[in-house]
DNA sequence: AACGCGACCTGCGAGC
DNA sequence: TGCTCGCAGGTCGCGT
């Protein structure tokens, strides 16, 4: 589920069913989805058996649990006097491209391309499995430690621990729906890079949760061109186009995420349904809809561009000229 | 230092 | 029917 409205709606989902319960056991069907686990499987499911999980928390595409080692050690909701020393360790996910976390009973069938199973300890009405589902094994899962953030704020979305961060992520930005999100300094670094507008919105160092969906929808909306420079990207551009994002990327998330096919679910399952709020993402050859409102005749046009497809209206995006625009 | 490309994977639909 | 090709929501590491 790879954008962030997808990975978002996962977090929001896993919380619920896995917070305060402890890891029992762990089965790895395939070491290629824990291979950024690097001392293999056996220490894997060493970490993890018999921590507790703390929280779900997201920064970007970025999802991690972080783990109190004992089961018995106090979590957040055990009020401050029992507060234990901070966590040191998170289980890490990264859906990459079509990777799901899905709460399953035990008696559901394994999913064709399930590849590591959770078993939790038993709790009221809760499904006992977390499994990772990965048809194209782009994503994966591991343990890692947590570190401080750069900039001493929330690591990310999720409730604790409040300025640690997973470290594999601490490269990552903060994205345009975190509360302590900067556009000022966004923009500021905007400006240093010399490359196109959806290069940078795509780059996650710069601006987090942004894929190549939400990037076409966000340009779109803002009225402008992938390949505008950055370098001479005025304000007020720069502003419409993070706007734009902020606000394409939380109607998809109270839609549920963008799913075209059974790939993309929530932790129960489900399909979100906002592709069908989608402006210019697949409408190769559709009417632009801000065109026909406007009375004009102009078709989507797809076109190769870092090696993916990347949708734009001919009319109301105009390509730059001479790097102006 | 930062940009930009290829690698990492499986499966599906289109076209022959 | 079955082959090949192009395509798919992402990230990392290398060469330039």
């Amino acid at each position: 589920m790879p954008e962030l409205p997808e990975v978002e709606v996962v977090r929001r989902g896993l919380v619920s069913w896995v917070r305060g319960r402890t890891i029992t056991s762990v089965d790895v069907m395939d070491p290629r989805s824990i291979r950024r686990h690097l001392l293999g499987a056996e220490d894997f499911a060493g970490n993890l058996e018999g921590a507790r999980v703390l929280d779900v928390v997201r920064r970007g595409k970025f999802l991690w649990l972080p783990l109190a080692e004992t089961a018995d050690e106090p979590g957040p909701g055990d009020g401050p006097a029992a507060r234990p020393s901070r966590p040191r360790v998170a289980l890490m996910a990264h859906l990459g491209m079509s990777g799901q976390l899905l709460m399953q009973d035990s008696d559901v069938p394994d999913e064709k391309h399930l590849k590591v199973r959770l078993r939790l300890s038993p709790a009221d009405g809760m499904p006992e499995q977390l499994r990772f589902v990965d048809q194209r094994i782009f994503g994966g899962l591991f343990v890692t430690t947590l570190v401080p953030t750069a900039d001493g704020g929330p690591g990310g979305l999720g409730e604790t621990p409040a300025p640690f961060i997973a470290e594999e992520a601490s490269h990552i930005a903060r994205d345009p729906l975190d509360p302590h999100f900067s556009f000022d300094s966004f923009y500021r670094r905007l400006r240093t890079r010399k490359t196109g507008l959806k290069r940078a919105l795509l780059d996650q160092g710069l601006v987090s949760g942004i894929g190549n969906i939400y990037a076409d929808e966000a340009l779109w909306r803002a009225r402008l061109h992938y390949a505008r420079p950055t370098d001479t990207l005025r304000r007020a551009d720069a502003l419409r186009v993070l706007d734009a994002a902020r606000e394409v990327m939380l109607d998809a998330l109270a839609a549920g995420g963008t799913s075209f096919d059974s790939l993309y679910v929530n932790v129960n399952g489900a399909s979100g349904y906002f592709d069908r709020s989608l402006n210019a993402y697949g409408r190769e050859n559709q009417q632009c809809k801000r065109c026909a409102d406007a009375g004009i005749v102009s078709l989507m046009k797809r076109e190769q561009f870092m090696n993916r497809s990347s949708y734009t209206c001919p009319v109301c995006q105009p390509r730059p000229r001479n790097g102006r625009w």
